[in-house]
DNA sequence: GATTAACAGTAAAACGTTTAACAGGACGTT
DNA sequence: AACGTCCTGTTAAACGTTTTACTGTTAATC
């Protein structure tokens, strides 16, 4: 069965092909009378404009390409719901693309996503370098997002990595911990890096130390390295995690450990999902503004497709400190630690 | 900057347009050392096919559209990174789309992927309704996924629901629960209703009986219902949940209540993640075969898009009973319950 | 009532690729 | 030597749309 064209439509409904194409792109008015006619054609045949043929001829393209290290993280699908959400709104399509967190993959994918010539691109990096087709200048306008380490070189939206791990760092030592072990995925990656040194940082104020450990991206490895090196050190009165799938590999450690939570140890997770606050007790986490930062993006990228030629800009967001039941206040001089309370610090607006 | 073109190439290389084109599809041997000289050109140029014109011209297109009901849910985006990782390995791309579980989203979103004439099409459909679209004769070769109801009409995947409630149901009624409650999210949803109505069956074989409550898909909103449904019925010794949602709901209640597992409650689980197991009672749960799934999906449709015209394939997939720590043993005759036992029901092969 | 201007529609060219039809040379067979 | 066949390459048409340039028609202005 042969695909029904434009022609076909415009056969049926007695007008020429341009002024069905109109009525469908509304780029030109068109009598009333004439488009419901073409309309009823339209849907008498099952027309749906092709959307390859539309994108060769007008050299504009609805879809926004999309790539990621992993789609089964939840920070990053929830990442491109929120952006998906908003692109839908503005009439643009989203096409994803995993790059398994690895550098030759990510090139690969990020040429078939650019073959499409696509309105714009989203990318969170896989490394802190920076893929070379996004700077070409036949490339798309772009935003990278989360793992960035370039600024000033395109559009960016990260979130206060330094701040995040100082108010982590502020609140354990406030609540009196001087020995901490922050459970890092991988310091290779420049945001990590920040937030561990944030961690130290914050941490340092209340006269309190960190210890760091690498546990790469998945929880279960991970899980086994953190009980690798807690058989060479001295154990801490409290673990920060710095990713979601850190915060797991923590979790699952400490529950083979049958650990329990936050009096053998206390816990600062990162990132805030609703299986983080499912269990007993419930854990005290940085929560990174998801909503904000899909926002963010999408309003600099659609305005960059818009032909806005500015100087590029590199937001940057808070985030807030979730104050829950798993850091133990261990002060010797007794204050009070624990749920509720209000942290004063910039960027940590604590809420229980 | 003007775009470069084939032309373009063809030009810089000497040679015709036509031997430019064969040299990227491979469609017909040219001259090795001819060959080398378009590439050359073509990495100079900086030349990539447009994808647009190229399925203009040829009618064929390399990409799988893929639908499901909620980007967020790690069930979806488990088979989605699956999928994506069988069709990038035989040079197919994903366009992925969110129906927000919602029939009119979903109709939306299908047309605008349908607009791309993708080679196949997949879907996790929102409701019991097929969409009418992909039955249309100008449909693309479809595999419908998870949330089925109508068989016999195109090519699905789904898992055994029965046999999984069944499996549920037999151990809960082996472990001595007579009185449970199935946590279901949407009782509309064909495929919930069939795992409800097997945890029953398996139930009724021990004399056992359940009772079920409808929590929907958010978490919160379904701990929230949960809760109020205890405060009008007595409590029963087992909670069992439908769907991974689900799963977070109940565990999301145990924790405002603060019910120890497996103590005040007995839960199994449904889907199995790693938050599941990284607690201190690790959840006893259904795990459904994502990769088995996946391959099933990809390769039927592969068939399909390769021109197989056989008669509708249903590919119904066996779940798998993970006995861990969450149902406690309150045999009146003494029989053991709890971990690594395993359980002899078909359909059901229990680890540890 | 003549001259513009605005409007609504059409014909045909153009987008960048693939491919059918064709051309010419090398080679093998009669 | 004539013919057919294979091989490698080219020319040009085609895919389904958008858009430019153009044609009437009608309304507005002096």
């Amino acid at each position: 069965m042969k695909r029904i064209s434009i022609k076909d439509v415009a056969q049926a409904a007695g007008v020429s092909t341009a002024t069905v194409s109109n009525v469908f792109s509304g780029k030109k008015p068109v009598n009333a009378e004439l488009a419901d006619k073409v309309r009823e054609a339209a849907d008498r045949l099952g027309y749906t404009v092709n959307k390859a043929a539309s994108q060769l001829r007008s050299g504009r393209n609805s879809v926004v390409c999309m790539l990621v290290p992993d789609l089964a993280d939840p920070f990053f699908t929830s990442i491109i719901t929120e952006i998906e959400h908003r692109a839908r709104a503005d009439g643009y399509e989203i096409i994803v693309g995993n790059s398994d967190d690895t550098p030759e993959i990510e090139a690969g994918r990020l040429n078939a996503l650019l073959a499409w010539e696509p309105a714009g691109a989203i990318v969170i990096p896989c490394t802190d370098q920076l893929p070379q087709q996004l700077t070409a200048k036949t490339s798309p306008p772009c935003v990278l997002v989360d793992r960035v380490a370039n600024f000033g070189v395109v559009d960016t939206v990260t979130i206060d990595n330094i701040g995040a791990g100082e108010s982590i760092g502020m609140y354990l030592g406030k609540s009196g911990h001087k020995n901490v072990l922050i459970a890092a995925s991988d310091l290779a990656i420049h945001p990590i890096r920040q937030r561990a040194d944030g961690v130290t940082l914050g941490l340092k104020r209340y006269g309190g130390a960190a210890k760091t450990v690498q546990l790469g991206a998945d929880p279960e490895v991970g899980a086994d390295l953190l009980s690798a090196w807690f058989d060479d050190n001295t154990a801490p009165t409290a673990i920060c995690a710095t990713t979601d799938m850190t915060t797991l590999a923590v979790l699952r450690f400490l529950a083979d450990r049958q650990i329990d939570l936050p009096f053998g140890v206390s816990v600062v997770g990162f990132d805030d999902y609703a299986w983080m606050s499912a269990r007993r007790t419930k854990l005290t986490a940085i929560r990174q503004p998801v909503e904000e930062i899909a926002e963010a993006v999408w309003s600099q990228l659609l305005k960059r497709i818009k032909g806005e030629s500015g100087p590029v800009v590199n937001t940057v967001l808070e985030t807030e400190l979730l104050i829950r039941d798993s850091v133990k206040s261990i002060n010797a001089h007794g204050e009070k630690g624990g749920g509720g309370e209000i942290l004063d610090i910039k960027g940590a607006l604590g809420r229980s």
